[in-house]
DNA sequence: AAATTTTACGCAAACGGTTGCGTAAAATGG
DNA sequence: CCATTTTACGCAACCGTTTGCGTAAAATTT
């Protein structure tokens, strides 16, 4: 059983007969206490093995060192990454990270969040939940000046801080890619209407195709509910037309697995009789031997790292007494199309 | 601007001068407090909207209601889980949890410990990096009280807490199914030599082999660094033999990968020239053509939540005043294998 | 030697809430 | 009507550290 009592400041006084002030700024080697005072001081402390209790100061200084991440799901890579890239910046902050998983689900997303404010966290980096829809939970952080940064699934308002990833950039280079080898005929799997990637993923699949002065055919255009069954049907449905795309943008890479074995089922050979591209969220092409052509990487880690490094900004910001009021912090990522097709 | 005050138990006492003592009372309606001033108190609090501040609760308390984590590498779908069985239990007990990532590197492991015990957090889980045989920064954590439960990589040692996987069972289950099915020469590419894990497996791998009553065969045991050239040239050697095992157990699924695609290399097809078993690390076979036989899983979400309560368990053993010393609390959970064969 | 400055330290409040103890005033008992 | 209990609240300490301000004693100046 160990001791129970850590040392504090007010034990080193009492040994020394001097009071808890005196003591703590000669632990700080203060200029007005006299030397020997602090010689001694720093000597009992030393043999105490005193350390100074950080919560305590943490509470009179308002603040945890502590930021919050809410993700909706760990165990998808894209996820583990952006917290990685979270704990990165706030290790070299000195910060500590907290994390809530929504598991997708609006209502845990406001526990969560509540939970945050009870720990008085410093600071929030939010990706939002697939039903989240309405932002009160976020704005009643502002009244504990808990201030909060979006990444990657970001609300659809202008007054907020976030940093996102810009689809187009990777789609135009898979398109241009795809017209380049000789594709004319370019389909789209896409996810349930209800999503905003879904609409997001259309409007910017008919942009490109426009720019590459490409048709567009409602026929080569599927969706899916992202369930097994249902992404096999949509590929089917793909295959079974008259005049079937050559190359096919997926609306993820679990979407591809499951069109890639049905590819094979039918007795075809991908990347020879039919393309794709899809956007990346699993680490696994390097892997196996059917992969998509390239994949559109929206990357995790840089996108949480920097909203961190945004967060950190508002939090040194607020400490500052004078401060100029920071402007919104904004900032779109570029997503690109990594290349597997010279890979294999 | 947000108002930066947020309104304390002295704001409320102030503007119905009465003592802060009453209101707290009151909030709490603790009966020693008249029915009307209660009512009036919680009515000014309501208006107010005032809430408790936790984090002066948690000081005097001398708790955080916060545990850590501290395991080697996120990106690993095997730790991921792991946190999310934390994440799970903790959420059940009104916990936090805050992470560090060690990357398998002692220095970082140290540092991450210090910095938990600054944050004074009521608890720690950790599962070992692969480098650490020492385990005094774990030893120290003592001092102040803050308890620690090991789980899947654990200290050699016999005086601690811990929740820890039992390979055995697994590979017996493998090799006993492989027997089953005909195999009886049945060849293992473990990993480095200076990894625990590598030697347990040697271990387990004879045990097994005698309890089917198979002989041992040194010349089909090789090993690896886990680099992929050496995955590779693992599997190779063992196909080169003049008389080359039918099955192979393999150090986990990384190293599978690399071997399956090596095999394919050598124009052989997988579960028909030659069969395999790995430990599990990564959900991926639901996706691949070729599948191991089956996978040797060690259930990290169910390490680490049991680790959890076990945790959670010494920690409000040590909030009550006449604790009668917790025994040791250990627990091994059984691998299980789980079969492939039956879904291709 | 008196006046002034400097040195070296203590007091007390503050962060926000909780709690043991003491005590007026009101209610009850005899 | 006096003695005792109950009711309802305030005081002050506490958690551990920091910090503005005040002040004796010592050192310096004149």
């Amino acid at each position: 059983m160990s001791n129970n009592k850590l040392p504090t400041i007010k034990e080193i006084a009492k040994r020394l007969n001097v009071s808890a002030s005196t003591v703590s700024r000669a632990l700080h080697d203060h200029p007005s206490i006299g030397l020997v005072t602090t010689m001694r001081v720093h000597k009992v402390a030393k043999e105490l093995g005193y350390e100074a209790n950080k919560m305590a100061i943490y509470f009179k200084e308002r603040k945890t060192y502590t930021i919050g991440v809410i993700i909706p799901d760990l165990s998808e890579p894209f996820f583990s990454a952006a917290l990685t890239g979270v704990e990165d910046a706030a290790e070299a902050s000195n910060y500590n990270v907290i994390i809530g998983q929504s598991l997708d689900n609006f209502e845990r997303e406001k526990k969560i969040v509540e939970n945050m404010k009870d720990h008085r966290v410093d600071g929030v980096l939010v990706s939002l939940t697939k039903e989240t829809s309405t932002y009160e939970h976020f704005d009643s952080l502002k009244k504990y000046n808990i201030p909060v940064v979006f990444f990657d699934r970001v609300p659809n308002r202008k007054d907020i801080n976030y940093v996102a990833c810009n689809l187009v950039s990777g789609m135009l280079q898979a398109i241009t890619k795809l017209v380049g080898i000789g594709h004319s005929r370019i389909g789209l799997i896409n996810g349930p209407a209800k999503l905003a990637a879904t609409l997001q993923r259309l409007e910017i699949y008919c942009r490109c195709l426009k720019e590459n002065n490409l048709p567009m055919d409602q026929d080569i255009i599927v969706s899916t509910t992202l369930a097994k069954a249902d992404n096999v049907k949509a590929i089917d449905k793909l295959l079974a037309l008259e005049e079937p795309p050559t190359a096919i943008i997926v609306f993820n890479d679990y979407v591809l697995l499951d069109c890639i074995a049905a590819v094979k089922a039918a007795g075809l050979v991908v990347n020879k009789d039919i393309s794709f591209i899809s956007f990346a969220n699993l680490p696994i092409w390097e892997y196996m031997e059917s992969v998509p052509l390239g994949s559109i990487e929206q990357f995790a880690n840089k996108q949480s790292s920097m909203a961190a490094e945004f967060l950190f900004q508002m939090i040194n910001n607020a400490n500052k007494p004078n401060s100029p009021e920071l402007p919104l912090l904004q900032h779109i990522i570029d997503s690109e199309m990594i290349d597997y097709s010279s890979a294999k």
